[in-house]
This record gives C-alpha cells, sequence and structure tokens, in this order.
DNA sequence: AGTTAGCACTCTAAACAATTGAGTGCTAAC
DNA sequence: GTTAGCACTCAATTGTTTAGAGTGCTAACT
C-alpha cells in the first residue's frame, strides 16, 4: 500500500536483515525483540513485520516459518540503511601484497587480483580484463616462428599485451618484419586501439601504399591480428559459494555454476559498470538473467588515469556482508588501478 | 587369495563394469546374467562374484545391495579388458575446428582445447601450458610504458609469450631498448630458456660487458622477468562433474571442487606423465592426493617436434567412458602438437 | 565337480504416521 | 497504540512399516 516507512519499521527491518545476514534462516518475531534490545514485544513486532510484508520488503516462505527480506529489501538497506565498515589494515596489507606480487606476468595480474578478493570476502572474486580495444596504442611487433607462421604481438599504453599467431602466405625475412613494425609503429603511435582498424583501412586506400607490397602486407597482417579479440574474465574462488547454506543443494548448487560458466553474461552484466563512478551493486533478481537470481554482485571499475579499462568485483549470495564487501572491492579496484596506470 | 582369473570370471567381472560405468549403481548378479546373454544362472554369478570380491575387484557397500567395481577392477579393464573405440569423423571435426579456432590469442588456444576436451568427452577437461622453461628462447623486446615501467616480452620457438612489466630505476629512451634487445636476441639466440638465466649470469662475469652500463642493464631486466614463472593450468568444464550421479551429495562435491581449486597438486600429477609416450590414465585413489579418490584422469602429453611442451587430459568419474575419452585425449593432444610444433 | 533352484536372511529406500516446535494471525484486554 | 493469550499452520524430525533387491548357503541335479 503505502510505501512510507516509519522509523520503528525502518529500525526493525534492518534488524531482520542484520540476523538474515547472520543465518541464512527466516527470522521471526521472537528473535527479533530477543537479539536486538527493542523495548518490544513479540506480538508488536509482528504487526510492524505484516506491514513490511504488505509493502514488498519481507516474504515468507511459508505460515509458520518466520520472514525473509527481499530483493527490495537489500536495495534500500544498500541504498540508505547500511554503515560501511572500514577496511582493516591488515586487509589492506594482503590486497596490496597480493595484487602487487613481484614481477608476475601481466595476465598473473589479474588472476591474483581476482584471488585476492575471493579469499578476503570469502566470496567469488571476478576479474574483467582491460577490453584491448579501450586502449591506447603502444607497439606493435612481428616475430618469425617456424614454417611461415608469424607471432604479431600488440602493446597498449597500460602494458596489456595481445599477441597472435597468424599464417603468412609468403615468406618474410626478418629484415621485412622489422621494417613492417616501423611503419606500423610510426602510422598507429597514441591512436586508440578501437580506431587503429579504420585508421588501418584508410591507410589501405592510401595510392602510395598500394604500390608497396611490403606495407600492404603489414596492414593486413595487424588487421588480421585484430580479429575476434575476446574480453577475459577471471574468475576465483567458486568454492566458496559451496559454503553458503542457501545452496546447500545440489540443484541450486548446478544453477549456481553454470551461470558462472556462461561467462557472456557476466560479461554484459559488469560491462554495465564500466561507467559508474565507484562502487556498484547488483542484488538478487533485480536485473540478472534468470540464474544468477540469488546472488548479488559488488563492482567497481578500475582504471588508468582518466579512462577506465575494466571491472571487477565480487559475487556473492544475496545476504552477503556488504559493509564487510564493499570496501574490499572498493579498494582493490584502487589498487588495481595503481598498479596499472601509474604516470 | 588366488589372483588367477578364469576366462569365465573376466568375462563377468568385465560384463559388471560395463553395468556400472552405465548406469554408477551397484551391480546385482541378476542384471549380469539379463543383460548380457551369459548361459548362466544367477546362482552361478554369485558364486564367481565372491570370488571376485576375494581378489579385490570387487566391494559390496553392504549385503544386499550388488558390487562395485574397486580401483584395481578398473585398472585391468583398462590395461587388459578394454577396447578403445576409434574417434568419430564429427568429433575429429570438431577437436579440430575448435583448437584451430581463427586467429587466437596464444593463451586463448589453451583455453579453447581444454573447452574442446570437456565439451565432446563430457567430463573436465584440462591442458598444462608449456613451461615456459621447456621451451627454446626466440626472441625479446622490451616496450617501454609510461613512467619507468619497462614491458618486457619474451617469446619461444613455439610462439609462447611471456611478459612482465619491470620497474626500472632509470630512465632508458627508446633507442637504448633497441639496442638492449639487438644485444640480447644475438646472445640468447636458440638456447633453450632452461639455460638463458645461466648464460646471462655467465655473460655478466665478462669483463667486456662489466663496463657497459647498459648491456649488465639489459642483462638484469632480462634476468628479472625470468623470475618465479608459473605454470598455467586451463580447467573447464567442471560443471558436467555435477551431472554424474556419483558426485550428487553436497559434501562430496565440495571435495571435488576444492581439488580443482588445488592446482599445483594437478601439475603435479599431470606433470609425471611429461615423459610417457601416449595416453596415460591414472585411476581413482590409485596414486592421487586424497581428495581425488573418486576420480580418474586420461592424460596424454603434446609436443612440438621432439620436445615435449605441455600434458593435457580428461577428469572424470573413476566409472567414465574410457573407451571413448582415450581416443578424444590421444587425437586432441595430436591437433595441439601440430598446431604449435608445425615446422 | 560344476551348476542351479530354493529359501532364509540382511539391509536400504520409500512410504506413512505421529510428534514437536517455531511462528503466525486474531481478538480482547491493558 | 501495545500486548498477552490462544488457536492454528506447517515444516522438520522421529519412528515404524513395508517392499524389493540382493546375498549366502544348502541340497539336489547333471
Amino acid at each position: 500500500m503505502n510505501d512510507f516507512l516509519t522509523d520503528r519499521g525502518r529500525q526493525i527491518l534492518e534488524a531482520i536483515i542484520d540476523d538474515y545476514i547472520r543465518t541464512a534462516e527466516p527470522v521471526g518475531s521472537r528473535s527479533v525483540t530477543r537479539r536486538h534490545g527493542l523495548a518490544l514485544s513479540p506480538a508488536t513486532v509482528r504487526n510492524v513485520m505484516s506491514d513490511l510484508e504488505e509493502m514488498g520488503f519481507l516474504s515468507s516462505p511459508h505460515t509458520s516459518a518466520g520472514r525473509v527480506p527481499t530483493d527490495k529489501a537489500f536495495r534500500l538497506y544498500v541504498d540508505s540503511l547500511l554503515q560501511v565498515q572500514s577496511i582493516t589494515e591488515d586487509q589492506q596489507e594482503e590486497i596490496r601484497r597480493q595484487c602487487r606480487g613481484r614481477c608476475m606476468d601481466v595476465a598473473e595480474i589479474f588472476k591474483e587480483t581476482s584471488r585476492v578478493l575471493s579469499s578476503i570476502s570469502h566470496y567469488v572474486g571476478i576479474v574483467i580484463a582491460p577490453r584491448f580495444a579501450a586502449n591506447v596504442f603502444r607497439h606493435i611487433e612481428f616475430v618469425k616462428l617456424c614454417g611461415n607462421r608469424i607471432l604479431v604481438i600488440m602493446v597498449s599504453e597500460s602494458g596489456i599485451v595481445q599477441n597472435r599467431i597468424i599464417e603468412s602466405e609468403d615468406n618474410l625475412s626478418n629484415d621485412d618484419l622489422v621494417r613492417m613494425s616501423n611503419y606500423l609503429n610510426d602510422l598507429l603511435q597514441g591512436l586508440p586501439i578501437s580506431e587503429v582498424k579504420t585508421r588501418i583501412l584508410r591507410e589501405m586506400e592510401d595510392e602510395k601504399v598500394r604500390y608497396d607490397k611490403l606495407m600492404t602486407r603489414a596492414l593486413k597482417l595487424s588487421k588480421e591480428s585484430l580479429e575476434g579479440a575476446e574480453v577475459e574474465v577471471f574468475i576465483e574462488g567458486q568454492v566458496n559459494i559451496l559454503e553458503q547454506p542457501e545452496f546447500a543443494d545440489v540443484e541450486k548448487m548446478k544453477e549456481i555454476f553454470h551461470a558462472f560458466e556462461e561467462k557472456s553474461q557476466l560479461i554484459a552484466l559488469l560491462d554495465r559498470c564500466m561507467d559508474a563512478d565507484r562502487v556498484n551493486i547488483f542484488i538478487g533478481s533485480e536485473n540478472f538473467f534468470s540464474r544468477m537470481n540469488r546472488l548479488s554482485v559488488v563492482t567497481a571499475p578500475y582504471a588508468s588515469g582518466p579512462n577506465t579499462l575494466g571491472v571487477l568485483g565480487v559475487i556473492g549470495p544475496t545476504r552477503m556482508g556488504y559493509d564487510r564487501v564493499i570496501p574490499i572491492v572498493d579498494y582493490t579496484a584502487r589498487i588495481l588501478s595503481e598498479l596499472l596506470g601509474r604516470e
């Protein structure tokens, strides 16, 4: 009916959510009065709870089972009730230590980051590696392998590397390859990679180049190496989900693990927060593909200087400890940004 | 007592294993006579089964539940009873298509391979990426990023790329970097990467080089970039395990997923087959860390020319369809070898 | 001697009923 | 507006029974 929440209503709802986060069980009127020093009788609380149910903040699995906060309740909680904890020194320390690692392979950094997210939050850590296209071109290099196979390596400003093996028709000498890369490095310097392709196409039109077979070849190879770049996702700590009591059931588990395998859906979801300023939260069925309707995601974008590179986050049950997770995600994103974008 | 297996014993054991593979249920004497056209009564079969149990090939979960083949039985089955199917055209086609992909990032190839292993076998696909150190040096390259950060890219003969971001103390110009990489490329050409480090150390001793600050710098950077290389593992299709009836239980599932997270153990296991000639099979608790005692692994090494690069395989329940899986693993290893090692 | 029919016995899984307890909604009194 | 009291509901637990599959053993059969 009326969506106006009295002060007491708010207080009781918060108590219920707290309890539910701790226990994963429906909360009854008794436990609300007992645990939280409310000077009210269970009966009164029952009345209020009835109202809250009416408003869509609570739902009961069945008549005699207590009540469970709905997604709507969690939304309210996250938006206005929640008091974010501050992250502990220890956690900061661990995040920094893990992410930084000592000299790591660049891909390793993302894997390690998602691992630390999962291990500190006790949920599932996820990192979307930068879309290569969102980067700025820095360097291209051709390496001759055995046969006619050529390895094309492309590097972005922030040090992300993409490499492809391409079958070349004609036999190119090492010298040719060096000249090709010099030419392209000049041509593409400082260009956003998303524009590299159009630039290449334009160049191919050029009269001068058309008569230089080598340059044409170079353009063609580099174009090929840009085809079908997939976004990489790093997910770690899936086992943590198994510890959550609400998923202690084979069917639900299957659902969830299937959800994790559908990378494209996850990417689509996280992509939506690319432009968000800081932490972003998706709750339960709010806006998900159906498979994830009991999960929530806390995300934050990471950036190198002004331009956003990717998104990272934590996936956990809807009743996760947001107060604890939010600062973890936030801080990790900051560290990763620092790591990639140091000017 | 006596480990000698009569002809009939062999036949019955095989029948039981077949049934068990299909149903995942204990097999009773009735079903053995019924399903397989044996001209014997259940009572006779019971006698034989009793003998087989004595010999350690069967075990009964409880008195009235039929019998289950032991790991020892599967070992026998795999070693001498099994008739390997031949791989279908369709499967060959799919493996080739998937692994080859059109122009893929090199790491992508491994991921895709493990994905195709899982999707065709319906179990879990696993690929151990080549230990970088097992490769032959081809090329090194330094790319300057913002700040004093330098990206070191090292490429092997077979096109495996390793890249590291290294904080450099002093400011190096692009020219410096080119000279450095020229020097190193000359120095290290054709060397096995496992020997690169010692070569570098030796070079650092050299009088001539010692007075050339740039070369010293180059050697130091390249040495750093070789530190702590981890082996990468690609595991795909973990959900498939959830479909196996024998794991339709939360506790067992946890066990298994924990096993999958312990990458180092998996690597240790697969590493043992590096030197195997072709397909290798690990059954159940035979030789595993305890977590995997209901799983088996079928592995095969893949190579580039003469030297083995890595191992791939399929992980499934002990009762997996070995006849089907073995040729899949074998063929996939061959395709991957071809893909990486084409001369 | 090897094979088989028959039968008593064992043990699980499924089905069913009874019990318990947490929780609710409603009403009447404070 | 708040609360005590009470009847009612429903899932989860426990105990009991039954059905069915399978075994082991013995005695008879070939």
